[in-house]
DNA sequence: TTCATTATGTATCGAGTGGTATAAAACTCG
DNA sequence: CGAGTTTTATACCACTCGATACATAATGAA
């Protein structure tokens, strides 16, 4: 499981030395996921972590850093795992498209019974001390980074005239993130798949016709 | 500042007996309000509470319990006061007002200079560790407790033709709600008044015509 | 085998947590 | 003035936190 770098002369090569790794990085990374998604970073004591990941303390920090590092890797899986529904349909070819597939994935995500209620992203780091500040910072501004990236979209949509010349994209890409970190909260109280699913529907009738 | 109890016989009322206190309690307890509200109730430590409020340690256990009472007290102080508006707007004789003064008083609070951003019941105890259970279902249970009084307000509406016949007040609400949410969430994000003006804005738009 | 290297398991560290014992201080009542 | 009562201030408690030292186990290389 050792990651050769590349264009290394075989003769130093090292393969892999010492006694191997009894768990796998990946699934111990997928199961860290779930706490901090559950209990935010605060919340997750490495007590929890550990027991959660199935592997000890030592072993959490040889792998993985320290709590803030190990938090930060588990955002960037889950922006490429649970949350990539938002990237891929950033894709579709219609304005349109884009906000119902973001909505609807958001209803389908924040209401999967696998997974943790709600999202890590608004509640992983929201309102916490000092100590946490960073982290915070860091989910601040992921979230800031994806309504620059949905206002971008729209003001490309807007190029194409698949908006209508009075349309605002930096407001509307700022309604359309209030509504979806809305769901999030909504997602943590219990909401169902079908309750939020039609408040993406509602959210969706603002929508101005191209 | 103590309260006699009523009916009491003069000849055994007690007066203000001891050592007076030295602090307003009221004052003391809008203080943890702003600490819990810009911490969370886990990332705000006893010694920051003591500190913003200006007493020490035993004067917060003999005035205010423990901190989860003191959070719940902060709670009731939190609702009676930024939170206001809302009960306030559902007063208003027609449903469209009604839904406008709550999203535009929330934009209000939300990024008023002289409190923290975001709200409280949103991000108090949104996610947090096992020892938080009870303090995060308070504030989840308040949540839904407006939600429902919304709901309510709304069939009202609809039963006064306030609302169009096909109109379901019961996802309206949870869509004004989810709004609200994710408002919070903004303001935490450091949106400016005119930003989440706008939002309320745009969310109005779906609105049915009575 | 023997050595070097890496991972594991236990046990522990200092710091910070929520909470409290205790005694002095400040008041009212008699 | 005491006597009784309540608050304040200091110091401390047991516990949990994130993080690590250390010895052992398990592998590849020599």
């Amino acid at each position: 499981m050792v990651y050769l770098p590349i264009g290394m002369k075989s003769e130093t090569a090292l393969t892999q030395r010492g006694r191997p790794r009894a768990f796998d990085p990946a699934a111990a990374l997928e199961r860290a996921m779930h706490v901090f998604w559950a209990k935010g970073y605060e919340g997750a004591a490495l007590s929890d972590l550990t027991r959660a990941m199935r592997i000890n303390r030592p072993s959490l920090y040889a792998a993985f850093g320290n709590k803030e590092q190990l938090f930060r890797k588990v955002l960037d899986r889950y922006a490429s795992g649970p949350l990539a529904y938002f990237d891929k349909a950033m894709e579709a070819p219609k304005a349109r498209d884009v906000i119902e597939q973001i909505l609807f994935g958001a209803a389908k995500m924040a209401s999967d019974p696998r997974l943790p209620a709600g999202c890590l992203m608004v509640q992983g780091a929201l309102a916490c001390g000092d100590s946490a500040g960073s982290v915070q910072k860091e989910t601040a501004a992921r979230r800031a980074a994806s309504e620059i990236a949905l206002r971008r979209r729209l003001q490309r949509a807007k190029r194409e005239g698949d908006l209508p010349r009075n349309a605002d994209p930096a407001e509307l890409a700022r309604y359309v993130m209030t509504v979806l970190q809305g769901m999030a909260v909504q997602g943590t109280n219990g909401a169902t798949r079908v309750q939020l699913r039609r408040v993406a529907q509602v959210a969706l009738r603002v929508w101005p016709k191209p």
